[in-house]
DNA sequence: GTGAAAGCGCTAACAT
DNA sequence: ATGTTAGCGCTTTCAC
């Protein structure tokens, strides 16, 4: 029964042209149509016009599935990472979307919500549809069963959070030193009381920003470090600043451990009746999108996740292709500092009457009514 | 040559157990172990067993490339937007990636920037990758385009944005009403001079708010209506605001064509020196998780984006799964007026002093310094 | 330069 | 209940 027209799967799905119905057409054969489309030599250039012509007029298109079989892949890497709604989260997915498209791969994209099984999980499913690559932005305690299930470390590549193992590949930021232009740029602005809300220790991005902050902190005596632990996500920098309203002796600063947690406490202490930057500076870490809008003005130190995003495309893509080519890559990009309104009050000497975020010179006495 | 150990391809991937592995350990044919891993019935448990154990020993798992060849299917749609940095977006893909991933399907996340020919390209590309099923967040200009190259209406929903044409399967709120009960709140209010910031034409969720907010002012004789054109993202904002901070006669009201817009403005407007919603109110449409935020309290109709996501892969996945069962199914969603700050003036009979966003009354002096 | 044929790893008739 | 076998659509030796 060469006949090939089985019946097929209840969807009536309109059949696709296969290589063969294109050899048949073209009066080839289907090497000779394999040949052409993937512009191998040997091939009359008589043949290869009428073939290409075929392959036009019944606009054809090799399956990718069929390919992929025979060759072992899929040109599809994923990208995991705890919350996309995370709002640094996003960014780094345009790029990588972005960067992977260039080089004619698709990305995946999958939340962990920071839950080891689930990464797991989320591995092993990809793992099945057939995803040759990962791309890892936020590694916490599941690095090892990923690693695991993974089968080695060459088919990912870590960014954001560095792994534990040095076995890996990844692409950071300094996020040490992050912390340390940042504090320090706060003691130079005279603040002595500062806040730090922290991340969970289970993230090495987080870790580190603390670490940079506390070792900054202990070279000047005449300082206060007030420590408080939260996730990444804007809930905890209210929190954190509700624990702290309630003290006596408050912070007079505070640095979240990113973009939306320094929202998160801008909002608490707005809400509470505090003026930002006048009764309390903030500042973060990311450089999101919307830390440099005006309504926020946001401090922060910038991660340059455009960088970020496409070293570790580049990185994973090399991987993937080039097999295991040595030792593992640690790329370490350096960060910038960016003041903004948020430690930049008005008056420095005394906190302001009326001040908020948004509060600057008026320029007319009101809008018409 | 039955040795199967051809010289694999240049990479030196450890080779993955196959199903004729665990069948020649296992000593079953091959069609044993399918049904054992596809649990189909007509397996014996002490064959059942063994196959399993085998399975389990071998670590072997099916290839599901292999899989989607012989099946026709990848298990793997993609979400279509015009703008992954849009926070829209970012909330509709998390829902969108969890309903999918209940099912078993992942989701790869593309760029469309709005554009017509990128958009076909990338489906194209897709489609060439074995995807299956599409979800369109964006519709624009490209819909015919997209349809064309998918051969039908049965392998994508819209969502967000209505298509032009009806014969499509989508999920989206009822944008008009959205926008009748957000003009309508203004008016309330006591606001008669209203700015529209306006969407592109090509994107039907802007123009049927439009609609929604003339046709409402129409009803209202007293008042004048400011419209002008922007895209969807914080800067169209920010420069309707300019355009009519030059005017003599202002809008006392803004509404944006979404939250980002209204963001946009409203940064403009402080940082031109009027207060929010004391000199002039804004609003927006979606109610993305920022506009609950204590910083911007921002006034808008949500769109219940988890019910968007939810209905829309479902809907997607019926289709796939269960063939085109009829007729394309429309379905709309009610939205929900969310009053906030910003269009809640703490005095309204004139303009506050020192008002801006945040600015609520104070509990206490001053922090310490 | 071109074609025939053997698979890639799996599923689904069709036997038995 | 289990095995045999013919493909899925493509790539890739190996002949001619």
């Amino acid at each position: 029964m060469t006949d090939g027209r089985k019946s097929r799967r209840g969807k009536s799905r309109r059949r696709q042209p296969t290589i063969a119905d294109v050899a048949r057409v073209a009066n080839v054969s289907v090497s000779t149509v394999s040949r052409v489309v993937r512009d191998h030599a040997d091939v009359g250039s008589d043949t290869r016009e009428k073939v290409l012509e075929v392959i036009e007029q019944l606009s054809y298109r090799p399956s990718p599935i069929a390919r992929a079989l025979v060759r072992g892949w899929s040109q599809t890497v994923a990208l995991l990472m705890s919350d996309i709604a995370n709002p640094f989260y996003p960014e780094l997915a345009k790029h990588v979307e972005q960067e992977a498209g260039k080089h004619g791969y698709s990305v995946v994209i999958c939340n962990t919500d920071d839950d080891p099984r689930e990464s797991k999980r989320i591995v092993q499913r990809l793992l099945n549809q057939g995803i040759e690559g990962f791309i890892h932005a936020s590694v916490g305690s599941d690095e090892s069963g990923v690693l695991s299930v993974l089968g080695g470390t060459n088919s990912i590549v870590f960014t954001n959070r560095r792994p534990r193992s040095t076995d890996c590949n990844y692409v950071v930021s300094d996020n040490r030193k992050a912390a340390v232009l940042l504090t320090t740029h706060l003691l130079d602005r005279g603040y002595r009381r500062i806040g730090f809300i922290a991340g969970p220790e289970y993230a090495t991005n987080a870790t580190e920003r603390l670490e940079g902050f506390q070792a900054t902190m202990d070279e000047h005596p005449d300082t206060s470090a007030l420590v408080v632990e939260g996730d990444f996500g804007p809930e905890s920098g209210a929190q954190a600043v509700g624990s702290w309203l309630r003290l006596r002796t408050r912070p007079t600063a505070i640095i979240g451990i990113n973009d939306s947690v320094a929202l998160g406490a801008i909002g608490r202490l707005l809400a509470a009746g505090y003026s930002v930057p006048g009764d309390v500076a903030v500042a973060g870490f990311d450089d999101i999108a919307l830390a440099s809008s005006p309504i926020v003005g946001l401090t922060t130190v910038a991660q340059h996740i455009e960088g970020l995003a496409q070293r570790s495309v580049r990185l994973l893509l090399r991987r993937l292709e080039h097999g295991s080519g040595g030792k593992p890559i640690h790329d370490v990009l350096e960060p910038t500092l960016i003041v903004r309104r948020t430690t930049t009050p008005p008056n420095r000497d005394r906190p302001t009457k009326a001040g908020a975020v948004g509060d600057v010179p008026r320029r007319r006495e009101s809008a018409r009514r």
